[in-house]
DNA sequence: GCCAACGTTGGC
DNA sequence: GCCAACGTTGGC
């Protein structure tokens, strides 16, 4: 039997709505919100273990900020179906859902902020396909490659 | 199926 | 707050 291999994603959050900090409070979290395609069909692959990288978007130092796991499969986003709710759907349906999201619970933060600014400057190591720092890449889910994760997370030793 | 208009993301 | 880049919508 082959041993099950732990995928790593990366999940952007806003940290003026949802934050590493935010997390850590609750334990685990339904992340709703996502109506993008693409991150909806990554959610979708994702493993209960998979690791998360937790990353802060559109505030002054963006950067992943904590580590968390994947805490369910995928499933519908209850949001959609809520008319009172920022993300409702008119077109989805109980019957009929097009949006999922996995449970995200809380593993720890970092000892210090992966800044964006510090992750492009290995670019080069982490390759075209890394979507975080594509140009004009706006996927709030993607996937890290096994070398990406390890760069990364290398990274967090490394003091600055 | 094309594409202009619009809304959103997210760095700066 | 600005704006480039992108995804979606809807008229035709």
């Amino acid at each position: 039997m082959s041993p099950v291999r732990r995928k790593t994603w990366l999940m952007k959050s806003e940290p003026s709505a949802f934050s590493i900090d935010d997390l850590a409070r609750v334990g685990s979290e339904p992340w709703n919100g996502v109506r993008n395609y693409q991150a909806r069909n990554f959610m979708r692959q994702m493993q209960i273990g998979d690791s998360v990288l937790f990353y802060h978007s559109n505030c002054p130092r963006p950067g992943i900020y904590g580590l968390a796991e994947v805490a369910s499969l995928a499933y519908p986003d209850p949001t959609q179906f809520d008319p009172a709710s920022p993300y409702y759907d008119p077109k989805a349906t109980p019957a009929q859902p097009r949006w999922d999201l996995v449970d995200v619970r809380y593993l720890r933060h970092l000892r210090r902020p992966i800044t964006l600014d510090e992750i492009r400057r290995h670019a080069d190591a982490l390759g075209e396909d890394f979507a975080l720092i594509r140009k004009g890449s706006r996927l709030s889910v993607l996937p890290v490659s096994p070398a990406q994760a390890r760069l990364l997370l290398s990274l967090e030793s490394v003091d600055v």
